[in-house]
DNA sequence: CGCCCGCTATAACAAAAGACATAGCCTCTG
DNA sequence: CAGAGGCTATGTCTTTTGTTATAGCGGGCG
């Protein structure tokens, strides 16, 4: 499986969603890669509560970060798209605190734990750029925990279909106003804390008003600007970020 | 006022709370602080949607970084306490995406913008700090969210009040079974996602049941660990932490 | 080919949380 | 020292959200 996908002839690289990298920082996160891993849908990434070895970067597919409660209610805290990092609170403590699932299947760059310490030493361009995402994940919460905690159920259901579809527009999967989407009503509930009934309801009462379709797999949102003002979701543009 | 907080002198170092710092490193941290900063209660720290310049870190007091709606709803993302490093995101996307309050009077020390670069280059032990740090705020962000999302208001109400208890008793600012508590009903409301008169309720509630007590600015836990069993809170240990 | 299972859909009812109104207490201030 | 304003407290009623039950559709698999 080694270099099986070159880090400098990326697809991800090439979307100009992503800031270009000297040469000498390629070749650096191409070494500091140790492989590739290809998982099924479902896959558990990462288990909550167990010591977590590993680094990576989500190259294609879908996945999602959670906690759950001793009784088994479950919380979606983001959810992951390509381009992101996985693991680095993990990192930084161990034990995870959460867990990562894989919704589709998923490409993952692998990163060795050890190769983190060289690259804060001998690459401090790098470095900051993993602080940058760092910071860049806390405003993604910071934006999911102001829905959680201030939405109601049809603004939280809006500002989710309009943040997915800014997101994947971005890194240039997105064909018009189609995009791939293959959450389960399931998903969106637990990411939006609401119950799966009622997160069925209110997504009927925005098809039926016309805001967007979920159909095969796919969503098409058809006014994104008023779908943006009905979820009072005025977050900047996403901007050209790091890539690991 | 410069020098006024020497950080060789400080006594967060001091608490053993923090991780020790080489010698050659407290002299950068010295020299990167430009200025102590000494704030009334109330005082907006950081304005939402403006550019900030500043670094800061929390000396003393309590603050909160909080979200508006266009409407008004307000949701607070966390409270910082002292040792906490403010200023991170808003250092890495130029306009900071949230506001932060004091809600007590607070003592700031400020850094430069522009040494964080300088810091990266020449100390990559302190820049691994400073990723370290924002992934210890997104996991308080992930607990949060998930009290948010997925606790009813009486877990989430406990939750709260155990989190803040043993946050300031790892820092030394406990006394015994009592803290400070400067939040109001509001500020608790805000941060948990409810409204205040349930708020009010629910506190109520666990105070009748003998859980706490709260009076004169001050908070009393009368069980901390039947309080942590009935929040279903069982994050890992506070850790010994960096401090820039 | 038929059955199971995962997912969506919908109705009826229950519970949780919110909204509004009102009151009391305390501190600050003119 | 009287009034205003901020904060806590509580009752009543409304709204939102959750729960339970049931049904249908479609794909995968024995």
């Amino acid at each position: 499986m080694e270099n099986d996908h070159p880090c400098r002839e990326c697809t991800l690289r090439k979307s100009g969603a992503f800031m270009k990298n000297s040469d000498e920082e390629i070749t650096f996160i191409q070494q500091f890669k140790t492989r590739s891993i290809a998982l099924e849908p479902g896959a558990l990434i990462i288990a909550e509560g167990l010591p977590s070895e590993d680094l990576y970067t989500l190259y294609s597919g879908w996945a999602f970060r959670f906690k759950t409660l001793s009784d088994g209610r479950r919380q979606i805290l983001n959810f992951l798209l390509p381009g992101d990092f996985i693991g680095l609170q993990e990192k930084m403590a161990d034990i995870s605190p959460h867990g990562v699932e894989a919704i589709t299947a998923v490409a993952l760059c692998r990163f060795q734990r050890s190769g983190l310490w060289e690259l804060y030493k001998n690459h401090p361009g790098l470095a900051y750029d993993v602080t940058w995402i760092a910071a860049n994940q806390k405003d993604v919460l910071d934006e999911n925990l102001l829905s959680v905690g201030r939405r109601n159920a049809t603004e939280r259901v809006a500002t989710l279909l309009i943040q997915i579809y800014k997101r994947l527009k971005v890194i240039g999967i997105a064909r018009g106003q189609k995009i791939d989407f293959p959450l389960t009503q399931q998903h969106i509930a637990d990411a939006l804390g609401l119950s799966l009934v009622h997160t069925n309801k209110t997504l009927r009462r925005l098809t039926k008003m016309g805001f967007h379709q979920i159909a095969n797999g796919e969503l098409t949102v058809h006014n994104p600007a008023a779908l943006q003002k009905l979820a009072d979701y005025y977050a900047s543009e996403e901007r050209i970020r790091p890539l690991i």
